[in-house]
DNA sequence: CACAGTATTGACAGGGTGTCGACAAAGCCA
DNA sequence: TGGCTTTGTCGACACCCTGTCAATACTGTG
């Protein structure tokens, strides 16, 4: 009865489903959370949604997750797993086309991001509930950092950028704002930019931040006095 | 045998304090939600627990707010307020000292994210819960698109920036990006900029973004063709 | 001093979570 | 085939938190 909604491809027709293999349920269960996380976030989402739409009952449930998280942690992992196998695939060398390299890494990411955008956007918020989802993120995210801030060091050594902000502050501070362009998109926020816009001004940002001069003497800080922030006006 | 944790100054010494008018009470409810999310998150802290830390039980905190999301309403538009009165004060010249008046609004905003973490980490994450927290949020922060747009368009009208990304794409993704970053900070996650070279960071990507020039022959789209995004090829 | 309004409370219902012991179904082996 | 184990499933339960309500205490003002 409850299978109209059911991911379940229920290939027997008796009166009760025949047993299915753990990993089968299982891969029901992920794929009933990636189906329901299109549309709602996580906390609006209840075990038993997740089990009915597997399937089974939601005692059942915990046989096979420990909470909802966990699903969410699983699918995120798929996730994470997808993107490290990209990073194999391009290599590429950016002295020979800096534009081209950083625009299909970033077009990556998006790319990826947009087909997921329920697990993304569940992730965010999970970030707040669960310490390991927090985790597993924050090790995404400083592996991009630690790739991007390496790449920046490379060019400013042979020369294609100038020296600036520190290559790491840089390379977090343009993550970050990837991400959350990314979320934004994801949630439907606003104030967002237009999707088929938002590309090309991460782009623009990035090209501009590592390879941009400004007519300000150095920008920042000219010799490096490390005291020069404007704080300690309120204290 | 509940004042260890309680908020309130208890003037009186009876055995039970009289009666406070409701103003007060108010404020004591705010002032123990402040307290409280500067350690934990929303959803770690129960109405029992703002109840208690004001000195009253739980039923009486939804005679004075109907839900602890309320309560963070409430001290977000506080903030929200004090930042529209910031505004007010720094109506300064772009044309004399563009580094320093960027610095100085970026520094604000810094200021004021510091010293209400606890109020800016909730509000993130109840966005995800709440919509009326996500609409203040998005309010706030299109407001500070818009500035941030036309200040753009004004220096590129003055020839002091060159054109490029969208002035209003550009200041979303600028924007978005100190957004994260400040969540980042208040949040204690990893990967994040030390904290006395954020606002250096920011304020060199934001220079960087408006008015730098790469070496790349105008970036992006040299004529202006939308179309070149390099998704489509997943689709 | 009585009364109106204000402030406060305990008890309740509802909804979600996670656990447990009992039970069913399938696999294995003599 | 029948017993035994493993695997999977379920209903019931205890718990926690939320939000509501009717009843009650307090207070200051006429």
């Amino acid at each position: 009865m409850a299978s109209s909604t059911s991911t379940a491809a229920t290939p027997v027709r008796g009166r009760r489903a025949v047993r299915l293999s753990a990993d089968e349920r299982e891969r029901q269960i992920l794929a009933t959370g990636e189906l329901l996380l299109a549309e709602r976030s996580l906390h609006e989402i209840s075990v038993d949604d997740l089990a009915r739409g597997a399937g089974l009952s939601r005692s059942a449930f915990y046989f096979y997750f420990a909470s909802k998280e966990q699903v969410l942690l699983s699918l995120l992992d798929r996730l994470v797993q997808e993107q490290l196998a990209d990073e194999r695939d391009s290599p590429r060398n950016l002295a020979d086309d800096p534009q081209g390299v950083w625009r299909h890494v970033l077009g990556a990411s998006f790319d990826r991001w947009s087909a997921h955008r329920g697990v993304v956007r569940a992730t965010m918020d999970a970030r707040a509930t669960s310490t390991e989802v927090r985790e597993v993120w924050s090790g995404l995210l400083t592996r991009f950092v630690d790739r991007t801030a390496a790449a920046i060091e490379a060019e400013r050594a042979r020369g294609a950028a100038p020296a600036g902000v520190p290559a790491r502050d840089l390379a977090i501070c343009l993550n970050q704002m990837n991400e959350k362009v990314f979320e934004t998109m994801a949630a439907g926020a606003q104030p967002a930019v237009k999707e088929d816009a938002t590309l090309e001004a991460l782009v623009g940002v990035w090209l501009a931040a590592i390879y941009g001069t400004t007519p300000f003497a150095a920008a920042a800080a000219p010799a490096g006095r490390p005291q020069r922030n404007s704080r300690s006006r309120r204290a």
